[in-house]
DNA sequence: GTCTATACTTCGATAGAC
DNA sequence: GTCTATCGAAGTATAGAC
């Protein structure tokens, strides 16, 4: 009984006009907006094809984090590919739509039991990437020089841009700039000695 | 037209009750399940009470935000009146409640515009109230060493205390934890400079 | 100060025709 | 693949009796 519905497929143009809309309705209202009749209201389509297409919001929100993740985690890969890693994940980490949707979806995760795993899982897979390829460069660009090894270890050097980044395009959201120049030169001078100046 | 609906006051015993319940829900379940029944459900009262003493689901907000908000600052001001100021304010940060509601709260910011800018008042007044005390501590203990100042304004430090306890609380909540040892030790290290050993 | 009754809106979800 | 029609539940909010 439960699995007789029908169910649209994943190539289906609609489908991704709706999660385009989803998307953009997240950003602007939040998560609380996204809901079957305003999705479908600004994709330009009937709110039933909503539920045609991912039947629950649950399964419509976890194809949402899917598709954003996926392809982040791909863009992450190509910034820490490139010949500044450091500083290009630096530069991803500061994308204001890309902190702005992380915090809608770990509030989410709050009330949406089934989702929180699925995010829990994505974030320890970007942390992993990224530490992967900080310990290639500094395994790489050894032996230059102080004892701060032990006073600024690669993972805490990590945390400290995620949280740095995230707290930044936080506050700024509410109109607060006090002392945001200050922590941002702060990593940027150890980028600078980890990666040398900005190309 | 408007005004003629009738109050409750601010001293009643059932205001309190539906306050705390729509506090617990929204650490429990998030913003988006504090709503008029749930939170009446919670009290056990009636959700008519709720109109009754806060009118919309907003002004609820706003009383939950002040309440919550004049109790921290006053506790902040405690900590940061005690003999190690820093170490106390580090205490504070970190108590998870604080996060996990603030979260929740700069959430909210992103679709109800009447919170947002509340919620932008009691965030600069904490800073505030937090750079004075910095100031003050590094004022009178210093010349006590090497050329970080350059390296590490307080408003700067104040700023990653801030990230770092955030960050942390957030990602343990996505049950996370790579890292979170050595950036905490980052910032305690810090603090032995600043104000000695924790007492 | 609290309750009953009630109005209206929006929501998620399904059945079945086209 | 998309539409009409429709449910029942939950949401905010108000009026008026007690």
């Amino acid at each position: 009984m439960a699995s007789e519905r029908r169910i649209g497929g994943e190539d289906s143009k609609s489908r991704a006009v709706l999660l385009d809309a989803a998307l953009s309705l997240m950003l602007d209202e939040g998560y609380a907006s996204v809901t079957s009749r305003k999705v479908a209201a600004r994709a330009g389509l009937k709110p039933q094809l909503v539920h045609y297409y991912f039947r629950t919001m649950d399964d419509l929100f976890l194809a949402l984090l899917r598709r954003g993740a996926e392809h982040n985690l791909e863009r992450q890969a190509a910034a820490l590919a490139s010949d500044q890693p450091l500083w290009a994940l630096w530069d991803f980490s500061n994308e204001p739509a890309g902190t702005a949707l992380y915090m809608e979806f770990a509030a989410l995760a709050n009330h949406r039991k089934a989702i929180r795993a699925e995010i829990a899982a994505y974030a320890e897979r970007f942390r992993q990437q990224q530490l992967d390829a900080l310990s290639a460069v500094l395994a790489a660009g050894d032996g230059n020089g102080d004892d701060d090894g032990e006073e600024l270890s690669p993972v805490a050097f990590l945390v400290l841009m995620t949280a740095v980044s995230r707290t930044v395009a936080m506050e700024e959201g509410l109109g607060m700039s006090q002392g945001h120049p200050e922590a941002w030169a702060l990593i940027e001078r150890r980028l600078i000695e980890l990666e040398g100046p900005r190309r």
